[in-house]
DNA sequence: ATGCTTATTTGCAAATAATGCGAACTACAT
DNA sequence: ATGTAGTTCGCATTATTTGCAAATAAGCAT
């Protein structure tokens, strides 16, 4: 998305108006990489800004998505996580932290699909579910894994093609 | 997943019981290609079973998934969609019907990704967004494609796929 | 068949996620 | 400073799904 500055220039240009909370919620947003959901944001937003409402929060973030300044992402079931990366993009998922990250995907065009006839495709989204190897390194917990960092270039083969055992629900993490 | 005949059998070897309920959800389950949500579901059985309980079919789809005879599909945000499908395959959705197909890959190895450092791949779901193209000839608005028909294999290629180098600057950022 | 034991079914409350709505508030042009 | 329309915010409400406990009923032993 772009830079708080020239939100609210495209702000301003379509009428809207430039409020405490949009500006928080435009720097929050900005350059965040770790994919929040509302409620995360907006916990993140009350401390900068208490008394700061969760439903501005969904509202802000549903304007930003109409205007094409952030994605939506339904990754498992839970809460709908935001993305200010809007360019072609996949994502992959840490089984074991929840973790979300940025995936970029070269040769998409190239995977041979047996779709329905007849079925054109608009676009593609791939999610990668696995856990990142937490090899000793630093305090390996915290370890902030950057996807702009050195994202190694590597062709997909899962560990164990077959099936993984299903968790029945959602989210029970206590 | 598995006859209702040979699941009867594992239910017993396993000290579960057969009841009616269970019966009649793995009749409607067994080769249903229509993913449906639970709520579907319950309405189906509903029909043959009048006073069955939603609690039921929730159940009873929680334990076929734990014993990995479904798959649980979180698509667009809303219900989960249960798949008797459990080799490894995707998923095609029409963004008018909301219809979900079943889509296999041959070549998801050949994917080159930039994967986070250390990111260990367990399995990957690929989503086909788009549409089914509504061929004139009849109806067209009822038009019905049944993914056991002719699948074609293809080579995917989105409408308007414009490659996007990472982290496209647009504007000044920051 | 009859009874028993305990797995199942069911209804209802409750948790979670997100949206509708209207009253109070405020950005900002004049 | 003032007015107006865009915003914020709280509360009610919808949609999914799960927790719980009482009522029910498979399936085994007799």
């Amino acid at each position: 998305m772009h830079s708080p500055e020239v939100l609210a220039t495209k702000y301003k240009e379509q009428g809207r108006r430039i409020t405490p909370q949009r500006k928080l919620l435009f720097t929050l947003m900005h350059n965040n990489e770790s994919h929040p959901t509302a409620e995360g944001l907006f916990e993140e937003a009350s401390k900068r800004m208490p008394g700061i409402s969760l439903r501005t929060v969904y509202q802000t973030l549903e304007e930003l998505s109409e205007m094409g300044e952030i994605q939506l992402m339904h990754c498992d079931g839970g809460a709908v996580r935001f993305d200010p990366n809007v360019d072609e993009h996949h994502h992959a998922v840490c089984a074991e932290t929840g973790e979300l990250f940025d995936v970029y995907v070269d040769n998409i065009d190239s995977l041979r699909a047996q779709l329905p006839d007849g079925f054109e495709v608009q676009n593609v989204s791939i999610v990668f579910h696995g856990r990142v190897a937490k090899s000793a390194p630093r305090t390996a917990r915290s370890a902030r894994i950057t996807t702009k960092s050195p994202a190694r270039q590597q062709t997909v083969r899962a560990k164990s093609a077959k099936r993984t055992p299903r968790r029945a629900s959602r989210g029970s993490n206590t």
